[in-house]
DNA sequence: GCAGAACGCTACGGTAGAGTATCGATCCGC
DNA sequence: GCGGATCGATACTCTACCGTAGCGTTCTGC
């Protein structure tokens, strides 16, 4: 892939965007305003408009902008395609700028229907990668096949979702694992004791 | 307790409270002005000052007044606390209207310190409540000794947290026990196989 | 180096909301 | 039923913000 050298155009939308997020990440999407974002980013607001048609299109775009898609393993092991599954979307979800914008945006999809469609796309994704990997296990045997997968998959998003947004602590590697390895324990094969 | 018939006064305060908490379950915490409170309300904008000093104190205030504290009972059967537990924290949390402020009040919270006390102290108490109920049953032996509570609390709170908040589907007491048997089977004795 | 495009700056108009002030009307205890 | 307390209505100031407009300046492709 030859990488350009940008344009001046995109190179002042993209630190539009940027800054958009940012502000985002730090004060919400109800309290970002373009003012802020001209006079943090030094793009003048006459450009900014230039570029975005409205703070509400600028707003999802910057969202849309810092979102990955994590990818899905197979390694086999159902153990570890959950934690490198689960881990990949906490990278991708719950850390960096995606992160300090979910509350937020969470609130603002409530209400505005773009944030809204973006939101919900982006956990069903989430939870489809989860079933995927499921799924697979079921059909490998490593899963009894009358499991309940949408509940499997609740039962391990939830605790990370609640890790981040009400306790506000980092979801770690070691918490992902205790996660998945609870979810599971009941799956294994009964240790001798 | 004698019911005395309220003074004008209390009932106007009642008014607005309820009123404000209305607004903020529906449009959020930033989007409830004054203004619309008062005209929703019928009482004057200028009474409404006469009662609260600020939006911000109003808002906290009407919060308040609509958390309720679920009970804690205690059976002897680790399940049936646990279900009670959690059904209680969901009528109280997720149901009406404090479930509808939820996302905007944890969202708002992150700004304003008043609101993030009063939503912090409410997630730690659930926690507390939770935490009782397990640590009653390590000491009746229902549990191993060496379990570690604190991951069994975000493991039976998560599920039930993602599903209202991410899902936005209702808790219903079907999952709650689903959950909670989920969660508790690995603690079971062996079945034989 | 020279158009033409993109940008910065400033100044608008319009709206919404917070909080204050005034005054007349209304309620409520005594 | 009288007086003080409370309330309603209105108008006002301030501030913040969205989005637009005009014009001079700078950059960029050719």
């Amino acid at each position: 892939m030859i990488e350009h050298t940008p344009s001046r155009s995109t190179r002042v939308r993209q630190l539009v965007l940027d800054t958009t997020a940012q502000l985002v990440a730090e004060v919400g999407v109800e309290r970002t305003s373009i003012d802020e974002i001209s006079s943090r980013s030094g793009v003048a607001k006459s450009t900014i408009y230039r570029h975005f048609p409205s703070k509400q299109v600028l707003v999802v775009e910057a969202v849309h902008a810092c979102t990955h898609i994590p990818v899905v393993t197979d390694t086999g092991s159902l153990r570890d395609d959950l934690i490198s599954c689960f881990s990949g979307m906490t990278k991708a979800s719950f850390e960096g700028r995606l992160g300090d914008m979910m509350l937020s945006l969470m609130d603002a999809a409530q209400r505005d229907p773009e944030l809204g469609r973006l939101v919900r796309g982006q956990a069903e994704q989430r939870r489809r990668f989860a079933t995927t990997v499921l799924e697979r296990a079921v059909e490998r045997g490593d899963l009894p096949a009358d499991v309940d997968i949408d509940l499997l998959v609740t039962l391990l998003s939830g605790p990370l979702v609640y890790t981040k947004l009400v306790r506000r602590q980092r979801v770690t590697e070691e918490l992902v694992a205790a996660v998945v390895d609870s979810v599971l324990a009941r799956y294994r094969a009964p240790v001798q004791r």
